[in-house]
DNA sequence: GTGCATAATATGCAAGCGCATTTAATTACG
DNA sequence: CGTAATTAAATGCGCTTGCATATTATGCAC
């Protein structure tokens, strides 16, 4: 039958799919891992470094963040709690909603993330350049 | 640069597969908690019930699903524990090496995956579909 | 057969995640 | 204004995960 076969092509995209996001995953976890970060922490800093070009001021709401990154609301507010503690970043209140968080990277945060971020590319090169 | 612009394509590659992988996958979750399983619990039910036919007797090896699904070594023997207190699946010891485990799908099991799949299929229909 | 390296699972443990709830600030409505 | 409904973020909690290690079984050298 046509559904079926319709049926069996998902199945297949699907554990493709499946496939390669855990190998690159996991290859991402662990090329990180020597620089105190996992997959997640990256996709943050990632996001927040592309945001602003060089002044360090205006940065992210978390809401905003949060749209971007696939994450849970308090799966998030805990990493941004960990980047805090490790000095990646700042939080400050937003002066026009106070209850809102802004975070921004520190100069240790954008070192951080401009030592990582070829690692981190170097590996997605690696992963799926062959297998798209 | 010709090097940037290949790279940006790996990011922008990278992060619609963690987009569709993580609305798909948190989709499949949802659905199937209803019926007591996580989409880990699925590939591994969608495995056995595919391995044999009709007859429960053969099964498959613990390292045979480790190589196909996509958990460390301890996650999934937890998993199998998980399934087997629910009486899902039974394990057995291999009779050629004591060291090995066979596991197998109860008559509870395959029930429950016939009811299952379906479920499963149509969120990936859903979810796969439009945005491949 | 005894001892040692290797292989197949299981388990202790700490960390990250999602759901539900809480706390604090804003908006809407009388 | 004051009170209810709503929104932003943080926190309690249980569960799943991966890493490291323990346990049991096999195979090989001697």
């Amino acid at each position: 039958m046509a559904a079926t076969e319709a049926e069996q092509g998902l199945v297949e995209q699907w554990r493709g799919m499946l496939a390669l996001h855990a190998r690159t995953q996991c290859e991402l976890d662990r090329a990180l891992h020597g620089h105190g970060l996992c997959a997640s922490d990256f996709e943050v800093l990632d996001l927040l470094a592309e945001g602003v070009a060089a002044d360090g001021d205006c940065g992210y709401r978390v809401q905003e963040i949060s749209d971007r990154v696939h994450l849970s609301q308090s799966a998030l507010s805990r990493l941004i709690g960990r980047l805090e503690k490790d000095g990646l970043v700042d939080r400050a209140m937003c002066p026009e909603d106070r209850r809102g968080v802004r975070v921004v990277l520190t100069a240790k945060g954008r070192a951080l993330y401009g030592q990582v971020r070829p690692v981190q590319r170097a590996v997605l090169a690696r992963m799926l350049a062959d297998a798209g």
